[in-house]
DNA sequence: TGGCTATTTGGCAAAATAGCCAAGGAAATA
DNA sequence: TATTTCCTTGGCTATTTTGCCAAATAGCCA
């Protein structure tokens, strides 16, 4: 793997990493629902407001959040609808999972 | 977020971070094109014969890969083709980043 | 200005992850 | 049986990630 290709596989690992951790998850899931805002993500999420604050960061510096500030509070919108299809994606992995452990059992 | 929702979150983020290294993000995008024993991965990646056999085992765990074993060699294929919507949308959000970065630079 | 609310940042300790080497196990072959 | 090849596992250290508290920052309103 050289130099060139790494560097691609960083980037899109990048994207990847971003998402790779439940709270994170768990927010893109509800603003695929709609905007939120920092206070009310954190009540969602049910962590220190300072630990959201930071998750948040992560997901806005790989570009699948933005932000908006309004007065003293921050709204947070997906920016990439996409990632439906990623959940689609994660969910027939776990489907399939499930269902050959149930092969598993059944034999 | 209460128990039940955090163990869903948990499952889905597992999926994820089983991707969430280049590795085996350049792992996964091989097998997307054919199967590979586990030799002729370590070649291509041009790591330690452990460390990649280490990510493949993470990948099978995750249900993302089978391991097929044949005389000494073990060939791995991936057991959801649906990865390909997964990258695209991977692709996607980076491609959004680099428009956004050039906007910025044409100010 | 001072106080209040909302959010970010710094700092730190605990936990998880990564990658190498060495050792172990299993199948083919001499 | 001994040897070789292919792969996995154990063990170790270095690095990264996580999440909390405390402190700093920013906007609003009295």
């Amino acid at each position: 793997m050289d130099e060139k290709i790494r560097v691609k596989y960083e980037m899109r690992s990048g994207i990847i990493k971003a998402m790779a951790h439940p709270t994170r998850l768990f927010i893109v899931d509800e603003l695929a629902k709609q905007t939120r805002c920092v206070c009310e993500l954190t009540e969602m999420v049910g962590a220190d407001i300072s630990t959201v604050s930071k998750h948040l960061t992560i997901l806005r510096q790989a570009g699948i959040v933005q932000d908006d500030k309004r007065g003293t509070q921050v709204f947070y919108t997906l920016r990439c609808p996409c990632v439906r299809q990623f959940f689609d994606c994660v969910e027939a992995v776990l489907k399939s999972n499930a269902q050959e452990q149930m092969e598993m059992v059944n034999e």
